[in-house]
DNA sequence: TTCAAAAACTAATGATGTTAGTTTTATTAT
DNA sequence: ATAATAAAACTAACATCATTAGTTTTTGAA
C-alpha cells in the first residue's frame, strides 16, 4: 500500500522554489524542474497536477514561508505600535528580495480558491490586523488599513523587482518612509463619521 | 523604398493589447496574435523582434496609455491638494481594471532599459510629483512620497487582480481610504530633521 | 514469496517560438 | 508603361515544451 519512496511533494516544491529564485519564475517549467531533479518530466505528474498544479503548490509554499518569516520578525519587539509593524514590513521586503521567484509565485496561483492558499493568506492578514490593534480602528477601517499595508508592501517590492525605481535614492529609506507615512495617517480613520 | 503596407506596428500592438485584455496576458503568444490577425506567426518577425520584442512594445504602449489617462484625469479639478491626487489615483485603478492585460504588461517589460519605456515612466513619475507639490517636500522626501503613491496604487490593483482581497468590503472605499490615509501622513515628511 | 500500488519510465502528439529561404506585391525610378 | 527594389508575407523545418497513454520497475504489505 506504499511503494517506491522516491520524490515526495515537499522535496519537489522546495526544488521548484530554489529554481524559481535562481533562474526566475518564468524559467520554471516541468522540463527544467525535471532536469534539475534528474527525472523525466512525465514523472512529475505522479506528484502534481501538471504545471498549473506545480505553480499552485509553489504559491502555497511561498505563502507559508512568507507567513512564518513575518511571524518570526514580529515576536521580537513589542513596545510601540509602530516598531513591530516596521519589523514585519521589513521582513516582508527581505523575503521578497531573498526569494524573488518564490515571492512572485505567491500572487500568481492558478487556483486562487485553493483552501490551503486561502488559509495562509488569512493567517497573514490576521497577523497584520493584530499589529494594527493599537490604532483602535473599527472593523471596517481595520480592513481598509490592512489592505493599505498589504498594498504598500507588495507594490513596493513588485515595482522594485521590475526595476521601476530608477532614481539613485536608497530603497530601504524609501520603504521605511513609506510605511511610516502611512502609519502616521492612520489616526485619521478613528474620528471620522461619514 | 516602401512597399507592401499590410500590418504596421501600431496596429499589431493594439491588437495584442486587446487580446491581452480579453484572454489574459499569458494567452498572448505569437501564435494567438497571428491567428487573431489572420497571418502566419513568422510574419510577425517583420514588425517585432520575437515574443520578447512584442511584449516590450506592449509594455511601452501600456505606459503611454496609462500616462495619458492619468493626465486627462488630473486636469479636471485643481482646488485642494488632495482632490487631483485622488482623481489621478482613481484613473489609475480604472485603467488597471478596464485594461487588465495591458496594465499587467506595463510592469513586465523584457527590456526594462528601453528608452521609450523609461521616458513614459519618467513622465508618469513627473506627473505624480507635480501633484505632490502642495506638500512642499524637499527633493529626497518628494521621491519617497512618489514611490509611496506608486506602491500603493500598483499594490492595490495587483492584489485586487490576483483575487487577494477576499473580504466582502467595498474595494473603491478601501482604495480611497488607503490613498487618503497616506496623504494624511505626508505632512510628517516636512518637519523632521534626521 | 506473492501481489498490489505507486513511481518511474518510453513513446507519441500537439502547440509553441524561432530560423532560413522563397514568393508576392506595392512603390519608386527609369 | 515597365523594370527594379525592398518590405512583407509565405512555407518548411527544428527544438522545446506540456501532456497523455501505456509499460516497466520497485517497494511494502499480505
Amino acid at each position: 500500500m506504499s511503494p517506491r519512496i522516491g520524490l515526495d511533494l515537499p522535496t519537489l516544491v522546495r526544488a521548484t522554489a530554489q529554481l524559481a529564485d535562481e533562474k526566475g519564475l518564468r524559467e520554471v517549467t516541468l522540463a527544467t524542474v525535471a532536469k534539475y531533479l534528474n527525472i523525466r518530466s512525465p514523472s512529475l505528474y505522479n506528484h502534481v497536477d501538471g504545471l498549473p498544479g506545480l505553480r499552485n503548490e509553489l504559491a502555497i509554499y511561498g505563502l507559508e514561508q512568507l507567513y512564518s518569516q513575518l511571524e518570526a520578525a514580529v515576536t521580537i519587539s513589542a513596545d510601540s505600535a509602530k516598531e513591530p509593524i516596521l519589523a514585519m514590513a521589513e521582513a516582508y521586503v527581505h523575503f521578497a528580495r531573498t526569494r524573488p521567484g518564490l515571492y512572485e509565485a505567491t500572487l500568481q496561483a492558478p487556483d486562487s480558491q485553493n483552501e490551503r492558499l486561502i488559509r495562509w493568506s488569512n493567517d497573514t492578514i490576521t497577523l497584520v490586523a493584530r499589529l494594527l490593534a493599537p490604532y483602535e480602528l473599527d472593523e471596517l477601517n481595520l480592513i481598509h488599513a490592512v489592505r493599505g499595508l498589504r498594498s504598500l508592501m507588495h507594490g513596493f517590492v513588485a515595482i522594485e523587482h521590475a526595476g521601476g525605481f530608477g532614481l539613485p535614492v536608497n530603497l530601504n529609506e524609501s520603504f521605511a518612509s513609506v510605511i511610516e507615512v502611512y502609519l502616521a495617517g492612520l489616526p485619521r480613520l478613528k474620528q471620522q463619521n461619514e
